[in-house]
DNA sequence: CTGCCATTTCAGAAATTACTGAAATTACGG
DNA sequence: CCGTAATTTCAGTAATTTCTGAAATGGCAG
């Protein structure tokens, strides 16, 4: 490995992490190598860099893309394919939750729904059935708050970010003001239908 | 593998995914198993109704008590231990999200801290910083916000991802209030205070 | 103490995952 | 088309992780 000590620090740091997050040594490196560096890298480059082999790099980069966190872009005059990751953070961090989302999420979501369909036969199942419900409830509580949320613009998730927790205050505070103000309206969840579905 | 067919199918899925969720198979199988259980099970019964050796049961409780997600239970007349999970969903929520970012975050978060506070020695090393630097600033965020949100009472956590992202609409109404209150008529003069903690 | 049951530790076996080099395939300029 | 450079595939090997059985440890009732 052949790089300046910042970059050769952050990349070895994200060959180690890759195994918490799921990923291999090799796969990590290749993503930092190419999130710190200002110009697309070809499948050389990387080799150069970070010392494995041609192969290793290519199936890297593979899965790479098929997490939609690597692009190939054309650069001219050159039949080699270079390799970047998406500039804004924001968008990475999208990406990421997405693609976690989809792997680490929907498949037991799915199970989850599909057991819950089943007649238990016993107590057991039964007692089963009812816990597997909780989780089910959770998780799409969860993932429906997520499916909302990543719809926002950059700049607006990024206020809500910033407001943090104030925010239940905020809520607080016109739950009050509108119970206060007005019967009813159809366009404001009312309080207790927005708990209800918390309710387990 | 001795265990009623709801049961057995949801043990299974969690083997499966524990690789994806960073833990082994054996362990994601005792959680499961524990999850649905309406009894504490001592370690005998992990090992009969998963079919696995003793040693490895104790490995698995081991590493499922560091993170957490069980609790070892005493049980009258009985020397044995017993294991649960506990009992409500969103408290295993919080468990979860508080170890995970243990495990994966904070580490990543000290080095980036640790690699901006160095003097970058060349071009490459400079432009490597900016970007650590974004990374950190988006992490920072996240995990400021998780800090606050994380105190909320189980009951507001629940409201506000009920709300989704209609919050977003709140945040927007409620600004134009209060700006209107303090007679500021920029177009969206909240917005770069709302952002201001947002850039990167 | 002593003996016994429960649990943990740990060295090695088994299983899985990561990596390599060679061969095959693709893609493109001439 | 041909020749060559770029890339991918894949079988074999290396490295790592998981799992087991045997031995060690802990703790408690008698």
């Amino acid at each position: 490995m052949n790089l300046p000590p910042l970059n050769q620090a952050f990349v070895l740091h994200f060959g180690e992490m890759g195994s918490r997050w799921g990923i291999n040594r090799t796969v990590g490196q290749i993503y930092a190598l190419l999130y710190v560096s200002p110009v697309p890298l070809n499948a050389d480059h990387i080799v150069d860099a970070l010392g494995v082999s041609r192969s290793n790099v290519s199936m890297g980069l593979r899965e790479l893309q098929a997490w939609n966190l690597v692009r190939a872009k054309h650069v001219p005059n050159d039949r080699r394919d270079h390799f970047t990751t998406p500039g804004d953070v924001w968008e990475i961090l999208r990406v990421l939750a997405e693609e976690r989302k989809k792997r680490e999420v929907d498949p037991t979501l799915s199970v989850l729904r599909e057991l819950l369909m089943q007649a238990p036969a016993s107590e057991a199942e039964r007692h089963a059935q009812a816990r597997m419900a909780e989780m089910h409830g959770l998780i799409e509580q969860l993932t429906n708050w997520y499916d909302e949320v990543k719809r926002l613009e950059t700049a607006r998730l990024a206020q809500l970010l910033a407001l943090g927790s104030r925010v239940a205050r905020l809520v607080e505070v016109t739950d009050k003001v509108v119970s206060l103000g007005r019967r009813k309206k159809k366009d404001e969840p009312s309080d207790d239908r927005g708990a209800k579905g918390a309710k387990i």
